[in-house]
This record gives structure tokens, sequence and C-alpha cells, in this order.
DNA sequence: CAGCAATAAATGTCTATACATAATTGCCCA
DNA sequence: TGGGCAATTATGTATAGACATTTATTGCTG
């Protein structure tokens, strides 16, 4: 009996109606003076519940007008990209990882760098795999703006990967995935121990911080090895 | 001039602080009571603000201990999941779908059809193949619950795939999906005109209303002609 | 009947207060 | 020294009231 907060109640109560297809969208939702009155609560309560669900996208609300139940625009499903030694260390196996290559560019030079990380000027090249219990389980190539983090020149990744290194050490505002599938070739399947054409996951990361783009990577997992999991739950809360 | 209401400034100081790396994750979070007096308000006001934050999983608050920025785990993203009809519609092209067999099974009698979706009783099995300009992009394997759907047992999926009549007719609370890579086998790579062991896209979805699961769905896209886009962006909001 | 103005109804924000709950800190005693 | 209890502190929840803002409705007027 840990009985819910009462305006969790609440929210959990029409979001369970709205989720359940009771309430579709378009539907009124009493107004905050029926719902306290409905409740026995004060009015900041039931506008907590009715803000959250607000926030949340389930409904709309308009001053004078009421609250209504919002028309879903995307059917957006959470995704979780995990950070890969943590991700192993939670199912129990060690990780590794072996840098191939390291290098510096200058996307004036090499012009499809810069197309693939999407800014100019000097950049690290990095190559290198990822290891589960000794065993490859993805390739890695990332690009770093040594413009945006010029800190990174420094490091050896000896001990921790590019990518584990810039989650600590550098804060960013936005990202984009584009997930695919594709099959391995003479370079990665050769890193990864499998032969040539080996079905791999395929993930691509763009990252910035306040429009300046600091690094691309491009994640190739062999086929059963990793998965991705996104999920739709019934709220962001958790 | 339209001044932000006095919590949100509040919210977006703070996050942008954090967002912008002056503070960092583990960093501790001035208490309520102190920034209540820094920007003259009542502590509501404040609560209102962080537990915004928190909410959006930007800090994590623990009592008496006080509020810290987030350590970001694995960091969650926006996964457009994809109505095929109308993301290729989007883009210019002409769908197509061909169910190739149509069954109803029972879990009592094939036990791996319960497992996979993870429920008891008659199930709907489809498989079919998804077209872009008469070309094949997506194998599909379809389950669904009658217990939960027993309407469907009446659609025979000429003019609409299973995937988008359930989307249309059916509301859901939840879903999971599992991303990963595979190659085709004899009956996928035969029904996508492509050769066995060509990498595919894989996207497995289970679908819950309540606690009822009502469909699993397996779908397979050639290499190359189908990609997921995730997104992360500062903010939660609008 | 059209257009405009007043009204009322709903949400949005904020305050001040109260008590509940959890966790850290430190003190006391074995 | 160390274990356990109590005090303290920060957050969590809730209340009752006030005023602001937006906008649908109503009613008045030409």
């Amino acid at each position: 009996m840990t009985s819910l907060p009462l305006h969790e109640r609440i929210r959990t109560d029409i979001e369970s109606r709205i989720l359940s297809g009771e309430l579709k969208p378009g539907d009124k939702i009493p107004s905050e003076k029926e719902l306290m009155s409905r409740y026995g609560c004060a009015r900041m309560t039931v506008n907590k519940a009715l803000s959250a669900l607000n926030a949340a996208g389930l409904l709309d609300r308009r001053k004078r007008a009421g609250s209504y139940v919002a028309r879903p625009r995307t059917v957006a499903m959470m995704l979780d990209v995990p950070d890969l030694p943590t991700e192993l260390a939670r199912r129990g196996q060690i990780y590794g990882f072996r840098l191939l290559d390291r290098r510096i560019s200058d996307t004036r030079r090499w012009r499809e760098i810069g197309k693939k990380i999407g800014c100019e000027g000097r950049v690290l090249v990095t190559h290198g795999v990822h290891f589960a219990d000794d065993v490859p389980v993805a390739y890695e190539e990332r690009l770093v703006s040594l413009a945006a983090v010029p800190e990174i020149e420094s490091q050896d990744f000896a001990n921790e990967p590019p990518g584990s290194w810039l989650l600590r050490h550098i804060p960013w505002t936005e990202a984009e995935n584009c997930i695919g599938a594709t099959g391995a070739n003479a370079v990665t399947a050769r890193a990864l121990k499998v032969s040539i054409g080996t079905p791999c996951l395929s993930v691509e990361r763009r990252t910035w911080r306040a429009a300046e783009c600091i690094t691309f990577v491009r994640q190739l997992y062999i086929a059963g090895s990793y998965e991705l999991i996104a999920r739709f739950g019934s709220t962001g809360r958790g």
C-alpha cells in the first residue's frame, strides 16, 4: 500500500482513459473545478496532474476553452542509445577497445570528411574495434572537430574509447542517429574477424553543441551481437 | 516583451547552464531555499522549475541530499516509428502491399508463436511484402491476438496492410521495438527478390494495451532501402 | 442581422503555509 | 572503535487563496 500521491493518481486515471481509447483525440476533459470536486482536493493538485499530461503531449489545454485530448502527430518512441562500455558492464561482460588508427585531418584537403561531420577545420579521425569478452562486436569510425574539442588532441585512448571520453567531458545539446543495415566491407570484415558481406547494424550519429558540430561516428555492430531497444511506455516517467 | 513566467525562466537558466557544460554531471544545484531567495519568489515556484528538470531527466533530486545534475546513462532519443505507407507517400513513392499468407493459429498447439507474441489463445498470422514503386523493400511477419482484436478476423488486407489497419483501429498503451541486423533467409530472400544472406535491418515490435498483448511484428528492410532516424533536441518541449 | 462590447469561464501563475518523507550527519553509548 | 538512534535538512505533496490572461459566449446596439 504505497498509495501514490494524489496528483499522480489523477494523472494516471486520465492518462489510462486516453490510452485505452475510452477518451479519443478531441474529446473534452472535465474542467479543473469539476475534477477538484470529484477528487475532493485543491485546484493546484488537479492542475499539477493536467499540466504534466499537457507537457507529455497527451492534452491540449486552452484558456476558457478547456482541456482536450491531443491528437497524436507522430508516433515517437524513446530510444535508449547506450554507451557500449556501460552497457556491457551491466550485462556482466568484459569490455575492451583497440585503437586501429588515429590521425588528424583537415576538411579543406579531404572534402568527404567535411561532408560527413558537417563542419570545417581540423578533425581528429579514429578507427577502432569494440570487444566484449575479447570477441569483436563493433567497428567504429569517428570524426571529432578539433575546433570544438581541442582537448581531445592530447588523448591517446589507451584506456577509454573516444566516445566514452566525449560523453564524460563534452556536453552536447543535439544529436541525430541514422540506423540501418549494411554488409561488412573488406576493411571492417578484417577488423571484426568476419567474412565480407556479413550483415551488420549500422548506427551513424552526429552530435552538436549549440549549432557547432562536435563529432560524427559510424558504428557497425555484427548482426546478432547487439540490438537497440526503443520503448513507448505510457509516460516519460519511470 | 512577453516576459516568460518566472518558473520557466528559472528552468531555462539552470537548463542552459547544464547544457553549456558550466554545470557538469554530479554537480550540486543550489537548494530550493537558496534559489527562492536568489530569485525572490516562493518555494513552489522554484519547485515547479526543478521538478520539470527532474521529469526531463536533467536533474537527480533526493530528499535531504539535494538536487544534482544527472549523469546521462543511456541517452534517450526520440525515434520516429514509421508507418510505411505514410512514410513512402511523404517521399513521393507509390506504396504497395502483397499478402503472401494468412492463417489462424493457436498458441496451445504452436508454442513458438505464443513465445513470440507473449500471450495465449488464437492468433492471426500474416506474412507479406511491402513495395515502393513496385520494388520490394520489406518483408513482414505479423501475429495478432484474436482475443484482443476479434474484429481483425474479418479483414482481408487487400487494400491495407495489417499494421496500418491496427494503427487506425486499435489503441495501444505500450510498445517495444527491438532493432538489429540480420541476413535474408531462403523464404525472405525469395519474397524480397534478393540473394540469401543479403543484409537487412530487422525491426521487431510488440504492442500492448494495458498488459494485454495485441500484436507482434517482425519487419526486414533490405539494407539501404530504409533507415530509421532518431533525434535528440535539448528539451522535450515544443 | 451584423458587429461590438461586456461578461464569465476556464486555465496560468504565484504566494504562504503546513505537514510528510527520506537521507545525511553527528552524537551518544556500548 | 563502531553501531545505532536522533536531529536536521532538503525535497515531496497538498491546501486555500489571489490575481492575470485568454477566449467563448452572451447580450446590446445600430
